[in-house]
DNA sequence: TTGCCGCCTTGATGCAGATCAAGGCGCGAA
DNA sequence: TTCGCGCCTTGATCTGCATCAAGGCGGCAA
């Protein structure tokens, strides 16, 4: 899981590593580097809509992005969450199935459709590593319906707090040692809400109920202090009896 | 959408069609061919636990298999139905995330893991076509989420009989011409209410409103018969006003 | 034929979360 | 400094689904 490291150039844009880096050959990466372009979309902007044709590929330099679909009715339900190094795009599919909009600004590295399937058709390595990508995505949306499915209110929470604690995590390498950790939530409560399935006021009401447990602190609404993560987890267990990994 | 009719033999594995018929050699076939075998599991057996190591990955011959989570407390949560020309497991991972147990008789034809990574390596065909069907079952899992997340039940147990229905006819290549339509339940209630994120009770009730509705006929419970598809859909549109393609 | 056992249905009641409603707080603009 | 506007919180009430409980029905074995 340290691809990131294998090459500097890599957190300039993420692709790099996550796509092709593991094993692409330098024709392949000289490839990627002369169809990429970077794009600045702006908080609260449109990435794409459903339906969309998309004639790039892209993947999140920075910032934070929602995948969602919204009922005829104005009822919402976040699918998906990006983040830095997240991948956006469908190869060999040229429409989207939902909304991605900026959570926050957003800069993305993009690469031309076209040329992009060029390359997945000619190298084993991309088409595989996009592969690997896309089995952890089902993962991350099968875990989702769980959550959606089967927990109460105060346990979806608590997971999400917990999903961006240990992205966080992973991102800056840190292993999850304990002491407090500090979160600033990229998402609004209505987002949140969207994320979990609830509405803005059940939401508020589990972040101040988490508060008067003492589980949380919350100097200000976007920011959240976990004094003790361990504290967090019991609640959080799967079939196995652990917390998850 | 119709590759079945490219090769008969994909018939007798559907993984010849789904994963690599479109454009495959004679070569990959061969292989294919040869690392290849047939089970049969019971109904109620268990395919694969969660972490459990797997070195087949399969393909449902025929049958009708889940894929589920269970906590900690019993609550469960199915998060993908497995049918005929499916696939079951996660090349370039050994372990699974979630349980796959049989909900019919299940044959599948099975390939040693090792050598069908070794096509994925050699052939971007197989892989890009890997990607594709992933691609397919994330825009399923996303879906689901939706379902799960902002349905209410009646809406729940509508989109989950317009799926069964719409399948069935992908199957059999017939459009959704109108009259009445008879589906074959392949799941028990409590199974539905594992799949729709409710309780067996709520489900059952679900079902007699919409038989007391007039939307669907259940000469016996496994049996449904919908008189007509229109009435069962306008509940089941979404952004766009239409119903499910 | 009878009785058992799974599976399904139905009824009564309870409760978690939705809905309706009313402010509070912080921040940027005038 | 004050106003206005998002965004968040809190309270009161409602309701859809869960829970608890009790049969019904159909298939199979003795």
């Amino acid at each position: 899981m340290n691809l990131r490291l294998a090459r500097t150039s890599c957190i300039e844009c993420p692709i790099r590593h996550r796509a092709v880096c593991a094993e692409c050959d330098d024709t392949e990466l000289a490839v990627l580097e002369g169809i990429k372009s970077y794009v600045t979309v702006p908080k609260g902007g449109r990435i794409a809509e459903a339906g969309e044709s998309l004639d790039h590929l892209s993947s999140v330099v920075s910032g934070c992005a929602t995948v969602s679909k919204t009922l005829a009715d104005g009822r919402r339900q976040m699918v998906g969450l990006l983040l830095p190094s997240d991948f956006i795009g469908r190869p060999g599919r040229a429409t989207l199935s939902f909304d991605i909009e900026a959570a926050t600004d957003v800069t993305l590295c993009r690469f031309q459709r076209r040329a992009f399937e060029a390359i997945i058709r000619s190298s084993p390595n991309v088409a595989r590593r996009l592969l690997t990508m896309t089995l952890d995505e089902l993962d991350v949306a099968r875990d989702w319906q769980v959550l959606l499915g089967r927990l109460t209110a105060r346990e979806r929470v608590i997971h999400f707090l917990l999903s961006l604690v240990r992205r966080e995590a992973t991102e800056t390498g840190a292993a999850h040692r304990s002491g407090p950790v500090r979160l600033e939530l990229p998402l609004s409560r209505e987002m949140i809400a969207d994320y979990l399935g609830l509405t803005i006021e059940t939401t508020s009401r589990q972040f101040t109920a988490l508060r008067k447990d003492g589980l949380i602190e919350t100097p200000t609404a976007r920011t959240i202090v976990v004094p003790d993560l361990l504290n967090l987890m019991p609640e959080a267990m799967d079939e196995d009896g652990g917390p998850i990994a």
